[in-house]
DNA sequence: ATTACTATTTCCCGAGTAA
DNA sequence: TTTACTCGGGAAATAGTAA
């Protein structure tokens, strides 16, 4: 396994037992057995499993002619505590936080926002009625770029393209945000003019508005993403 | 942390820095408080950093006067594949597996299931109305009665007691289960008259019948349940 | 067959220290 | 300050082997 260089011996030793289910029942294992499939000496499982059972992580019996082994409450406490610990990293919301400053755009943003496909779209799959135009930020640090393919993967409203018979509007993908505070969703464009240092945003109210931005003020985005989507691409 | 002993040096490294957020942004780290932190030396610091950059599992950086370290995203994809094959163990429904031999109780199991309230609250709780009476099992191996344990805090679907003003009437704590394979549901009476070695099953249908079963009858119980419950009383 | 002891080797940790 | 080299000692792995 891909993380046996993140274990101890005897770690790798618990593991295996539990994989097998020795936290209920007894399992049969000889040492020959267990460093064959460890990829370690039969001298070392012998003296791993003598020491794990000195440490009161494991059981053993005889079962007639061959040697059980199951793990003790202690081992089964460690596993379940690694477990909880990694549930802690993985599954609990992380921040990802970007900066950039705004910019005017092509003008284009105030023209799809207000098509009514996507204004449906938008309120059935955001919850609000966009106000017209997108606010363009442009990132500025290269960590930044990173971050923004991070995000696009994680964006998982999907915003459905259409055809009304004459030419085909492409589709997006979106992701709650906050900008400075305020509520916002980041929109990915299919098939966006801009390039991939810029992020743009919608919001049901006029944020330059509401939040005094000109051309060239830096904002700040966060956004909280479950940490699997934090893989690098 | 009492994992510790089950992961390797560069392991706890790696969780460490997972811990603060390592994969998403470069983290200010020094040898001399990675050491601290670990309680490993200033040289076992610096060597390990050295050898997991050389394992492509961190790249560092200069930060001006201090050094950064980030995980790679080898590292991420180690400590995930940890992390999904732990959820595996503890989040996939186990089986747990008993056997004993049928017995003809005191009789009281057809008088308390023929109880309007308990009947109600079978039919709200368990979905079916019992066939009046509780098949009695008379648990055979010793290891069955630390799993009857396990059960018993593992049920979770609790039927009120009451009172009819003249006497009170227990509860009880049930679990869905399979008895030679027909679905049944255990039933742990809070104040039983029973041993502890004996469990009390209930069923829409009348066991003895379908099943064809005689006092002394061996049956196997088995139930499906979260491996967390495992952890021995 | 099996387990586990003793002997040997390998490897890893930490002290000293240079840059 | 910091990092990271060399090196000595001890822990931990394997080899050989007895029971």
């Amino acid at each position: 396994m891909s993380f046996d260089k993140i274990l101890s011996l005897k770690g790798r030793i618990l593991l295996y037992l539990a994989d097998r289910g020795a936290f209920t029942d007894v399992i049969e294992l000889s040492t020959i057995k267990l460093a064959r499939d460890l990829g370690i000496s039969q001298q070392s499982a012998s003296r791993l499993l003598i020491e794990l059972e000195g440490e009161k992580l494991i059981e053993r019996r005889d079962l007639g002619r061959t040697r059980g082994v199951r793990l003790t409450e202690d081992a089964l406490k460690i596993l379940l505590e690694m477990h909880a610990h990694l549930k802690n990293i993985f599954e609990k919301p992380a921040e990802l936080s970007l900066e950039g400053r705004v910019f005017t755009g092509f003008g284009e943003g105030a023209y799809y926002t207000q098509i009514p496909h996507y204004v449906k779209e938008f309120e059935e799959k955001l919850g609000f009625k966009p106000y017209p135009g997108t606010l363009n930020i442009r990132l500025i640090r290269h960590d930044d770029l990173l971050k923004r393919m991070i995000l696009e993967r994680a964006a998982d409203i999907v915003i459905e393209g259409f055809s009304d018979g004459r030419r085909a509007y492409g589709g997006a993908r979106c992701i709650f945000a906050k900008l400075n505070g305020e509520d916002v969703v980041i929109i990915f464009i299919d098939r966006t003019h801009y390039s991939k240092d810029v992020i743009e945003v919608i919001a049901p109210i006029c944020l330059r508005e509401k939040l005094k931005l000109s051309d060239g003020d830096r904002v700040r985005l966060t956004v909280k993403l479950n940490p699997t989507y934090l893989i690098r691409c």
